[in-house]
Parts: C-alpha cells; sequence; structure tokens
DNA sequence: TTGTACGCGTTATCAA
DNA sequence: TTGATAACGCGTACAA
C-alpha cells in the first residue's frame, strides 16, 4: 500500500498542498472551514506527515537524540522513560544515542550521529555530560543541548541536576542522629561528579557533627555491587568496626547487605546500612534499603522539556535544580 | 558550521555527485583510482551523509525500530543492547518504540511511527509480539518485522525465541534430582506466553517423575516483586510446606527470599528457591540465585540481524531458537 | 486567505 | 566508467 502524501491530502480536500501544510503546522491564517476540510481529508487517508521529508525541506526534524552511556539498566530505564513521556507529549520523535563499549570512538560517534540524523539537539547524561572534550566539539558544531548533572558549567547550555551533596549530608545527619558515630562510607567512581559530591556531603556533615575523621572509614569503590561486598568485608574486618555504613549508590549497598549476612551480621540490629538512589534494588534486597531517592525520570523529563522550549528558541532557566527526598525502610536503626 | 553535502565532496574530488553516491553505497562499476579520489574528499570534509535525504530519495532509511513495552528495565536494557550492538556492526541506526503506558493506542502509535520515520522494518519483543492485532495491522501495511517470542506462527516473519518449556522442566528435573518432591510453582502472568511455557514444563516434569499432582501447589503471581513475595508467604503457611520454590522468573524469586527471611527460614538448607531469566537481581540478593540463563542480548542481537537481511531481500529462516543454560548458584540445596 | 514554484540532499534513470 | 537530470515529500518565498 503506497504511502499517503501530502499530495493526496490536497486533491481529496480540494486545496493546495500549502494548506494543507498550513493546517499540519498550526499556521494561522486558514479558514476554519478549510482546517476542517483538510483535517477531515487527513483523518480519512490516515496520513502521516513523513519525518524525512519535515527534516530535508524545513530546517527541523522534529527529533532529538538522548545520549547516555552504561551507568546501569535501571538508571538507563528511567531517563529514557523520562524522555519519552515528554517527548510523546509534544508529538517529537526520540532517537536513542548509546555511548556504551564506544570507548575513544564517542565523540566520533556523536558527532556523526547529530550529521547524519539531522536531530534538532541532545539531551545528555552523566557520565557523558561531564565529557569536555565532547562538550567543545559540539558546541563547535553549533549543537543545540541540555546536560543532566555535569560537573562544571563552562558551557552555557542549560543544566538540570538535583544537590547531591545536600542529599548525602542529610543521610549522613540521619545516621548520626540515630546515634551512629562510626559510620563508614563506600565512595563510588571519583571520575564522577556526583560521586564526589557524595563524599564530600557525607565529610561535611560528620565534620560539622565534631566526628574525629580518623573514625571515618572511607572505602573505594567502583560502583557496582561487587565492589561494595568487598569494601564491606574489608570494613568487617576492622578491628572497629562501624556500627553503619553509608554506600553512595544502591548497588555498591546490596553488595554491603551481602557481606553483612555473610559474616552474620545483623542489619539492622547490629549494622545499619543506607544507599543512594532509590533503584529497583532497594525494594527488593533484604531487608528493604532506606536510601535516597534521586529523580532521574523527572531531571530527563525537565531536560527534555528545556531542550524542546531552547530549540523554539524559548529563554530557559541555566539551571534547572530538582529535589531529592530520603526514603526510610529497613536495613537502618539505631545502633545496639 | 554548515552541513557538507554530497555535491562538496564531488567538487573536491572533481566528479559528479552520481559518482560519490556510487563510492558511498559500495556500487561496483567505479575505477579504482576514483574511488579513492572521492573517500579522500569524504575523509578530508569530515562528510556524513544525511539520512533524511537518502531515505526520501531511496526507498531505504537504513532505519529500523526495536518495538517493546515494559517487561523490565533489565529486559528492555538488554534488548537494546543486543540490537544497538547489530546495528553498530551495519551502520544501522535503531528508533526505539516504547510501548509503555500507551493502552489501546499502541497500534495507532505502532504504525504511525512506522509510516512517519520510514523504518525499513521492525524488531518486536514480547508482549507485543503476541499482539495479534497490531500484526495484522502491520501486515496489512506491508511491513518487514521479526518477532521475539511471539505466541503463534499464525504470521510468516521469522521469529527467535528459547525454550521456554524445555527449560523449565530442566531447572525442575534439577530440583528433583537433589530430593525436592513437595515443589511449589510461582507462575507468571498467564498473557504472557513463556509463563505458560514454563508452568507447562514444570507440570510435565513433575508428572514425568511421577509425582503426585496434589503436591504440586502452583500460586499465581504477575511477574514482580511484591506477588513472588505474596505467593511464597501462602506457600509456607500451608500445613504441607514445600522443601523448594521455583518461580517463573528472577524478581518473582527474589520476592520469595525475602519471605522466607522474614520467616526465619533458611535458604537453601529449609528452602531452596530457583529462578528464571538470570537478570542482574539474580546475582544481587542473598543468597545468590539459581536461575536458568535466558539469551536476551542474543536474542535482539540475532532477530535485529535476521531484519537486516530480510529487508535486503535475503532469505531467512523461519525460526531461529537459541539456547538457554542453567547457572546454579547459593540459593538450592538438597532438602534437610 | 490561498496557491505556485523552488529547494533541501540524496538515489535512480538513462544517456554519454 | 561516468554524468545530467528527474524524482522523493515537504517547507518557504513570494505572488495572487
Amino acid at each position: 500500500m503506497a504511502r499517503k502524501t501530502i499530495d493526496d491530502v490536497a486533491a481529496l480536500a480540494g486545496v493546495s498542498i500549502k494548506t494543507v501544510s498550513r493546517v499540519m503546522n498550526f499556521e494561522k491564517g486558514v479558514r476554519p472551514a478549510t482546517r476542517e476540510r483538510v483535517e477531515a481529508a487527513m483523518a480519512e487517508l490516515n496520513y502521516q506527515p513523513s519525518l524525512p521529508a519535515r527534516s530535508l525541506a524545513g530546517g527541523r526534524s522534529n527529533l532529538i537524540g538522548l545520549v547516555y552511556e552504561n551507568p546501569s539498566a535501571n538508571y538507563v530505564f528511567n531517563v529514557q522513560s523520562g524522555a519519552i513521556a515528554k517527548c510523546r507529549d509534544l508529538g517529537i520523535r526520540l532517537f536513542l544515542q548509546s555511548c556504551n563499549d564506544l570507548g575513544d570512538r564517542l565523540i566520533e560517534e556523536v558527532l556523526a550521529v547529530v550529521d547524519q540524523t539531522h536531530v534538532d539537539g541532545l539531551v545528555i547524561t552523566p557520565p557523558v555530560s561531564a565529557n569536555h572534550e565532547l562538550i567543545r566539539s559540539l558546541d563547535a558544531r553549533g549543537v543545540t543541548f541540555v546536560r543532566m548533572a555535569p560537573d562544571d558549567f563552562i558551557h552555557g547550555s542549560p543544566v538540570v541536576e538535583m544537590d547531591d551533596e545536600a542529599a548525602a549530608r542529610e543521610m549522613t545527619a540521619y545516621l548520626l542522629a540515630l546515634g551512629h558515630r562510626r559510620i563508614g562510607f563506600i565512595a563510588g567512581r571519583p571520575d564522577h561528579y556526583s560521586s564526589r559530591l557524595r563524599l564530600k556531603g557525607f565529610r561535611e556533615e560528620m565534620r560539622a557533627w565534631g566526628i574525629d575523621p580518623d573514625s571515618e572509614c572511607v572505602e573505594q569503590g567502583v560502583n557496582d555491587h561487587q565492589s561494595g561486598l568487598e569494601a564491606t568485608r574489608r570494613m568487617l574486618a576492622n578491628s572497629s568496626r562501624p556500627t553503619a555504613i553509608f554506600a553512595s549508590n544502591d548497588d555498591m549497598a546490596a553488595g554491603a547487605i551481602v557481606a553483612a549476612h555473610e559474616l552474620g551480621v545483623d542489619i539492622p540490629d547490629q549494622l545499619s546500612i543506607a544507599g543512594f538512589d532509590d533503584t529497583q534494588v532497594a525494594g527488593i534486597v533484604w531487608p528493604t534499603l532506606t536510601t535516597i531517592h534521586q529523580p532521574v525520570y523527572d531531571m530527563a523529563f525537565a531536560a527534555t522539556g528545556l531542550l524542546i522550549d531552547l530549540i523554539k528558541g524559548l529563554e530557559v532557566p541555566p539551571v534547572t535544580k530538582l529535589g531529592y527526598h530520603m526514603v526510610r525502610r529497613a536495613s537502618t536503626a539505631p545502633p545496639a
């Protein structure tokens, strides 16, 4: 079955293609009666405008790209869901650009996709959003983009973020208020900006409570389950065990839970464990995990909205900060 | 910076645009020396062909669509990863079509995307692959597609699947061989074909071992953690508790683990638990989960490859069956 | 308020 | 082996 074109619609409605175009694009200056005739014709033919044709003819492709790199299935899924939801509202199509396993071909690939697909702009999520070389290259190409949680403001593009540092402080304060004093921290990958902020928040709050920095045991992890498990084993082998462990993300916290189970350490009676992100695992492990809810979906939704506004030429705020909140579940309690 | 076009390349190479086109598309009948000149020009200009233009002019868009609907973040992530990997190999771009939350607008939406984007074909994953009405509509539109794990072969399109029934039989046999006789089964959503196959495999193997069907307690779940938790609570409240529980997927098995922990039932000494899928959670829960590895990534990779062959007009096998394997972890053992 | 004619960057036809 | 030129389906000047 041949694809319906604007000519078919114009013929059926008895107008020129330009008028059909006007109706499609909600331009003013079309007589209501004419508009209705055209709309009826479009409906009858089940007409769908050709994106490639619009893209070629007009400057705009009505296509935007979402650029991401691994973090985790849940993170990617939430980011995508947020972006998809916003696009669906506005009739924009989303092009996904996964940079997983791309290595140093990343920049080249992203630029190629931009040129090939004619996307109108990009939403860039961490850690790619902190790739300065890419940002500079995109800027040189004149690409419009919005970044999620970058580690700088070197570029004038809008930024959407949450306050990782304040959130980490809040969680730390919560553990301190429960009565914990020896609190272990499992840090995330130092090349992720949010990891650094979370560690900073932890340290500052500890200091604010006058805790001796020596009783702060900070172990380095790499954001995955295994590294959380190993870091916790090291901490629990220590003579002065912590009574609480705060992991920089949920996956590592889930690893910490396993390490405690292995050693027969009861959670939360003998050891409190807290995570960060509020991903799916937080509700699946036993005991369920106290954590910080990171509004990933909302951040992607907001970033996508900003990008679309930007493309339309609207003014948008340079920084959008979204709220987090603590989710208290079963893995934390006062020390024995 | 203006986008480079085929004219720029042609001018620099001192040939016509048609020749550049020939080189790009690996058509034969171009003198090697000419080809090299053109390739050098393309490289020098960092030329990227315009997808919309190719799509309009030629019949092909070099774009394929991946259609999916929720299942889970991990499932979607793996499917995407497989499809992306295959596309990357072949210079094809992937368009994602999430049908989550689309309800009865699903068919309309998918058809609209096909018409608008001019994708050359679709890879359709379950449960959408079993949506007969959609399949019929796509067929009527003459759309090329490959289905993953559909529940029928009503349509002649190629199918990629794994043998859920045999896998479930294998897991059941494993539990029986360990010495279990009272085995509980947590069934998945009956509207998912694979759920029905897994239940069938469980039942057949039990029967093959001459187990009295009354000692088969089958509880209905809906594929999520919570339903696995509740189903297990019901089973464990029973006077004749099972000594092993086989859940139709990992999420429900993770729920079963929590239920056992809540009641102080030791895993695996007092209760063995097995899952299905080998998703990320299987390695994160404690104890780690014995499960069946479902080759989701490979299935998507294969399906994408088949689709691309199909688009090229090649012959492809009607059914591609991929292998599974059992992953023995810590959640199963002989009964006490 | 509506229509005509041209151009967007490719591929395809056919001639050279 | 190559090239001129006409599509592809739509947006945009500009004219009516």
